[in-house]
DNA sequence: TGCGAGACTTGGAAAAATCTTA
DNA sequence: TAAGATTTTTCCAAGTCTCGCA
């Protein structure tokens, strides 16, 4: 077999690699004795501009201050956010409180921020304008500070850290109708921020002279470096700062993750069997976590924690309410809701005549507004299939579906002689299936339509050359000169059919192409490549089949998961 | 038991990088 | 060789799930 993965040598006795290591220290308890790095960084002061803002045709200097929650407005005009009620609202609302009660400003509909706008656009030319030269350097010097302060020593051995720069200020961007969309996001300090490093180790300085951390920690129980919270915004998470995805931190605990996944595979079928009888006898709170169960199964829903006031209306498994639900005939159901982002999950599906049952007892009496499960919890479905398996919860049959239905597509692979962008082409149907199944959804691209119609244009002249080609052929075959005789024809019979030959597979390439694309339109393919599918699948079958590794995962992702990069070619999930 | 804090994974959009095409 | 299309990475919002406390 050809080596078909750049991947680095071992050299002898050595084993650095954790996913080599046959005793891992009990990660589960504590992740690390020590811990060293250079704290975070912040992002560029703001430089004010100057330009004013136009009230009621009046011009209106604004401080600093105010003049930077403008610029964020105008940068926003045009786009959808500039329409968006709530955002709208709620940005009118912390924008004015900026103005003292006599200040004349107290509408933003009456705000014309057309200067600061123009403003804006102009540098974003100028951005864009920027000569390769210019963009080269930057990325240099950009490099240059990852270099020096992007990477933690954990144990003695250096990770690259995702995120050093705290995030900017500006608005916040909240999805679907999330009630504090438009709310402004606050410029971190130092003090708002809390270090985590090991109790022996350099503690970073503070980057900014005069201030000093908020705190430092050392927690060897965690895997953060940091964490910061909005000191304004009440509703907004903790962030943390973590270490990137192909550090051993992020890998073991993936590694796991999947692991845990194969576990589930062995013990599936007593489960299944354990909630259809649940389903059937049991009383009301079993029949409804055996339902619910079926569901999380079946259809690869999520759980759906319970959700504060503060957070977009969405719904999961157990949240899903009465109007989520319509029944049709031969045992069919449709779901209708929306999921995590403001997603909407639109299926409709044949399910077992017992469920379809449970369900339509569960929505009796009901208002289309109360729960379907309503005497079940994400907790105590959880602590139900915690009676299976220790660490079992509802998110890991996400991750078995995923990844058994990956594995099952892509067995049906016979044929090796295929070029490689046709067995690449075979794999992304496969990982299309699954992101379908777990409901991956982008939006429509931009100028989608007018893309397919160029398309659909070019395949329409290479059907015509085809046909050209082809009538061509009929003319030597009939000994008549043929008619097209000074286009540039080929001048000789052979040469004519090597040409069709071309020609057709130049057609079924672009129809494959027409197919993907539209395909692919709604489909978003990386979150189950990146979360779900277990990569020691793709790994295998690449090996399997003589496909590059690179073809179907990006540098990022090989360096995800290089702990399976070396996965045997027989393995299986 | 219910609830919120805390820590970690998962998610789509947008930006940036790269590839393709006229 | 620049513009447009496509792929990859970054950004940060939004989930899941455990734990400790009242």
């Amino acid at each position: 077999m050809t080596e078909l993965v750049n991947l680095p040598k071992k050299r002898k006795g050595e084993s650095t690699n954790w996913w080599e290591e046959d005793e891992l220290d009990d990660f589960s308890i504590q992740k690390w004795k020590s811990l060293e790095h250079h704290g975070v960084i912040f992002p560029p002061d703001y430089i004010p501009h100057s330009i004013p803002l136009f009230y009621d045709g009046e011009a209106i200097s604004l401080t600093p201050e105010q003049e930077e929650v403008a610029t964020w407005w105008s940068s926003v005009i045009g786009t959808e956010w500039e329409t968006k009620e709530i955002f709208r609202k709620n940005f009118e609302h912390n924008f004015l409180k900026l103005f003292t009660s006599d200040h004349k400003i107290k509408s933003l509909d009456k705000c014309d921020f057309k200067k600061i706008a123009e403003y804006v656009e102009a540098q974003r030319e100028i951005k864009k304008a920027r000569l390769p030269e210019e963009k080269k350097q930057e990325r240099e010097a950009k490099q240059k500070i990852d270099e020096e302060i992007g990477y933690g020593i954990v144990d003695g051995k250096r990770e690259k850290i995702s995120n050093i720069i705290v995030e900017p200020p500006g608005l916040f961007r909240g999805r679907g109708q999330h009630p504090k969309a438009g709310y402004i996001k606050a410029r971190l300090r130092p003090e708002d921020i809390t270090i985590n490093v090991g109790k022996s180790n350099l503690v970073p300085k503070c980057p900014v002279p005069g201030h000093a951390w908020k705190n430092v920690v050392h927690n060897s129980y965690v895997t953060w470096l940091a964490y910061y919270k909005d000191p304004e915004l009440s509703f907004s998470n903790v962030k943390y700062v973590y270490l990137a995805a192909s550090s051993k931190f992020k890998g073991l605990n993936d590694k796991l993750k999947y692991e845990k996944a194969r576990k589930l595979r062995g013990l599936i079928d007593g489960i299944r069997s354990d909630y259809f009888d649940k389903i059937k006898k049991d009383n009301q709170v079993n029949k409804q976590l055996g339902t619910a169960l079926y569901l999380i199964d079946k259809l690869a829903l999520r759980v759906g924690n319970e959700k504060t006031e503060d957070e977009a209306d969405t719904v999961g498994c157990c949240s899903l309410k009465v109007s989520n639900i319509s029944f049709k005939e031969n045992y069919q159901i449709t779901l209708d809701f929306l999921g995590k982002d403001s997603m909407r999950y639109f299926n409709t599906v044949s399910i077992d005549p017992n469920v379809h049952e449970n369900l339509k007892k569960f929505v009796e009496g009901k208002g289309q507004d109360e729960e379907l499960f309503d005497l079940i919890t994400t907790s105590s479905l959880n602590e139900y299939l915690k009676t299976f398996m220790k660490s079992l919860s509802a998110k890991v049959f996400r991750t078995y579906n995923a990844s058994v239905t990956l594995q099952m597509l892509l067995a049906k692979f016979n044929n090796k002689k295929m070029q490689v962008e046709e067995k690449v082409q075979f794999y992304t149907d496969a990982n299309r299936e699954v992101a379908i199944l777990c409901n991956h959804q982008k939006s429509t691209p931009k100028n989608f339509e007018v893309q397919m119609e160029k398309m659909q244009d070019k395949l329409k002249d290479k059907l015509e050359s085809l046909s050209l080609l082809e009538t061509h052929l009929k003319g030597f075959l009939s000994k008549k000169i043929a008619q097209n005789a000074d286009k540039k024809l080929p001048t000789s019979e052979e040469n004519t059919r090597k040409a069709i030959v071309r020609a057709k597979t130049s057609v079924k390439n672009m129809e494959i192409k027409l197919k993907m694309k539209d395909d692919n339109k709604t489909i978003a393919l990386g979150t189950s490549k990146i979360n779900y599918m277990d990569p020691r699948i793709t790994v295998a079958w690449c090996k399997n089949n003589e496909v590059p590794i690179e073809k179907v995962f990006p540098k990022a992702l090989r360096s995800k998961f290089i702990w399976a990069m070396y996965t045997e070619p027989a393995w299986e999930f």
